[in-house]
DNA sequence: CAAAATACGTCAGTGATGTTGACATATATG
DNA sequence: CATATATGTCAACATCACTGACGTATTTTG
């Protein structure tokens, strides 16, 4: 259907093109978690916090159940990481106001300080990337990085965010 | 210099752009490697194992020291997992011809069988988001992931294998 | 040719991140 | 009230990474 409307499943796609691909994720990735990971390192956190810390901050308010589908990790992970965050007062928690069972999660303003500090390194090395390469590319960028994500987080990350909703929403 | 060729020095980057990119690059990674991950738990490997038999595969003759610029792992981590491979059948090593320090990697054919096994679902679900998003888009895709890519490491990915070369190569 | 550098390996200890499984508690819902 | 849900905890374990120290074979160099 979208391959219609652009006459694309004509594309021709040698193995090499594959390759390509797939190494540009590899190298991508390796490249653009080494910095912070580094940062981390020195305040004896690791990746696991960042993206805690990351998904915390887009979406203040967040709760454990939302935070592990993002991650996709066990809740026991994610609650060793927690914990330690908010005994180290990056993260503030209180119940939610229509379910109380809920733990909704918040930066408290040290956990914003780091959050814009890992951040702000990633950010600059995708704005060099953006300028470099132009708007058509960026267009192209994010079109095929949707592509490759499963369909049923495209719209988490397209911009809606997972909001908790009044109560029970998470049950996908 | 880049960019008085397109004059997109003048590009506007909001917040919400570096973010998305940031979140993009998360959620493709996670799932590209997911489905990887949970076929080599059934045969008793990681991820670790994967990338060895990627880039030995991408590379037949590699050395050590040229894997571990890639990986960018300590040589005990790859020391273990190259053993392993080794020991269960995946990878074969001789010593260099001309350095007989080195020792050259390969892949059996048991390797070979396991690296097209792992990476053909990478390569559809690559192929999938090249074809829905269009040829342009892949080429923009290339340039801002290159772009995310450390300078040193463009040219590797780009094309121009890490051949060993006449001896005292990889001393970048 | 002897000394130094290189390619690679090993042993030992440690830490971060993830897993499974079992069980507990508070709250919500039908 | 019975059941489901949101979350947590304890325990054990695997993988993957790290540091530091030291060893051997081979190549390069003064």
């Amino acid at each position: 259907m979208p391959e219609l409307r652009t006459g694309l499943h004509h594309l021709y796609l040698r193995d090499e093109d594959l390759r390509l691909g797939i190494e540009l994720l590899f190298y991508a990735y390796r490249d653009f978690t080494a910095e912070p990971d580094r940062m981390l390192d020195e305040i004896g956190l690791g990746r696991a916090h960042h993206r805690a810390i990351y998904f915390v901050g887009r979406y203040p308010g967040i709760n454990v159940g939302e935070l592990l589908a993002i991650l996709r990790i066990t809740k026991q992970s994610l609650s060793r990481v927690l914990g330690e965050l908010v005994r180290k007062g990056y993260i503030s928690q209180r119940p939610g106001n229509v379910d109380r069972r809920q733990r909704r999660l918040e930066l408290t303003e040290m956990g914003a300080a780091l959050e814009r500090k890992l951040s702000e390194n990633q950010r600059r090395r995708i704005a060099a990337a953006y300028r470099a390469a132009g708007p058509n590319a960026v267009e192209g960028f994010r079109r095929v990085m949707l592509g490759l994500i499963d369909e049923r987080d495209r719209g988490k990350v397209a911009g809606e965010p997972v909001r908790p909703m009044p109560a029970t929403a998470a049950r996908r």
